[in-house]
DNA sequence: GATGAATGAGATTTCATTCAT
DNA sequence: GATGAATGAAATCTCATTCAT
């Protein structure tokens, strides 16, 4: 393993332990067994760091869903499959998962540009949710009075409050994944 | 207006503006037109003042929220009652909505009867919904099979989520309040 | 018990335990109960408080041992006596003691005048064991090659060291007060 | 001369002139040429440097007089040897030892382990006292009925003092070395 | 690629002191 | 005599970042 994803990997584990602020790129040397020099000859500053991570784990995210809009017999489906990969997706990258949804976007800052990417990134994700409900109506697996985008968006918001809620240790909720899908197909099938 | 009361609002609206950790104490404290010593009279750390914006808010709005369970003629309409106080309490309270949805726990740290106080809070708002969601499966006007526990975690968890997207303008969504109330209604009314 | 008095008392007492610079007058007000800035009406400045702490306890000490240069049948036991009145009065005033010993002259700075005061009133108790000294070389109590100034200037620095390495918790030394004498008299008495 | 020692150095020469607290680590940095986030990089706090300073110290000056134990032909005579070094290495760690009788423990603060290891170094050299009248009392140079312990004790405060009240400007003594060590002789030879 | 000593701007916090009441 | 909210200068410490090796 080279010193530049051991950093990577360390890094996001301290991040999801302690916070983004309480990581120093000292700490993270250490953990990693580098110097801190060596950081920035890879990264630059440590929000790139940050970005890396974010990055990473975002690309690899949207890629998964996207094979799986057309999956299944229905557009229902494709959207239940959707939301289990998610589950899946967030119990196997916990600890980026939780530096994303507790640093990202409060310390990628200042850089329009940026904010501009990361919001792209949630709208991409909107849009494929949006791209399964419309097929589910299309196909009458969903509501016809469904509105997609509205209700993709929801749903998105919903699993972003999940991620906070249950890694933030602020609620417990140990059937999340079944007690969200059974909610959305209630509130969707047709 | 007292000190501490120009204190606490400044400190709410930067807060919320450039997030905490971007934030000053200086800059508070000119905002305020105080100095900084003030600041520390009143709060003794940069935290206190989070902290105090997080109490004062949360106790209000579990305050109201609790006034809303036995609210209109059905359980459902009470859970409607909530839902649309929740949104219009957002809107009120944008700033410290903000603030508390992005730098709370975030910032508050380190200290374990804090972070558990937060996490009760959390769960108090939970209870009131599930109350609501009970008195709904009583009265009929809730599906029988619904699991009140379990359906409030997920709404608490979709108002969080809905409060990060938007505030932090991830996601624009104006129907919002609309849509998951419906969304609600969809998936729970008998 | 005066305002003035239970703030002399308070700050005595923490400063004794917690040293000058590390007790706050916020602290000593409280421990007194009365508001910070009725210190200041009564001692003008923390360092006020000091003073006036050493120069009660100084005053005292010097009035006393004065007294005693000419007690005793002999130099010998006039010193002796002295060296038992400089043990009892440590006992007494303890906390006195002990912050006089270790925060002056370490906090009473950068003026000359009251440097001098200090250095005089350490030359003063010098003064009055020399004395009991030259009595017995006079009265042939004492070894007639003593230097009385060298030896009381010893014996004053023994003192100092004493209280110090006890009061700091440097050392223990239960006997230290027979010890001493007994030392003195071997090295002393004709 | 690396910028570690060059910290050390003009610390312990700003703390003997102004004392521990009245000088700032801007001051040291600024006297040693370095900033002042070299200083915490080598000390990590203040107290850091001092502590270095007094271990540094002490070190020495227990390795040195534990080879005087059992130095010249007798008792007496290897404590003469060591009180003589004892005013030498005084002389020629000036700074230091004007540091170390002022400033420690006293700003070495609310660390049982520390204030331990400060007392520990206390008693080695009372220990160290104690060999040399011990063996003094096996060999006959020094009177049956001395108490080792006491007296190696009493004399530890004695040196303790005499710094104390020199170095601090409350006495003049320029004879201390002969007068301490006469007195000692005379109140211990057999 | 990698190192780690050094930097210095900036942050939070402390606290003696003041002053209007 | 007494109060306590307010002050602001100063202090310690942190930490992302640089750069000579």
């Amino acid at each position: 393993m080279t010193k530049k994803l051991m950093i990577l990997r360390e890094a996001a584990r301290l991040f999801a332990d302690k916070g983004y602020n309480e990581t120093s790129t000292q700490e993270i040397a250490e953990a990693a067994h580098t110097a801190t020099g060596t950081i920035f000859y890879h990264f630059e500053t440590k929000q790139g760091i940050l970005r890396h991570i974010y990055e990473n784990m975002v690309s690899q995210y949207l890629e998964d869903i996207e094979g799986l809009v057309d999956s299944g017999d229905t557009g229902i489906e494709a959207l239940k499959n959707i939301l289990e990969f998610n589950f899946r997706f967030a119990e196997e990258n916990r600890a980026e998962f939780t530096v994303v949804h507790r640093d990202v976007p409060s310390h990628i800052k200042y850089d329009k540009e940026r904010i501009d990417m990361i919001r792209k990134n949630s709208e991409q994700s909107v849009e494929f949710f949006k791209r399964a409900i419309e097929r589910g109506v299309a196909d009458g697996s969903i509501k016809p009075e469904t509105n997609a985008v509205d209700t993709a968006r929801l749903i998105k918001a919903m699993l972003v409050g999940l991620v906070r809620m249950t890694r933030l240790n602020m609620m417990d909720f140990p059937d999340r994944k079944k007690v969200t899908i059974d909610f959305c197909i209630k509130a969707l099938q047709n």
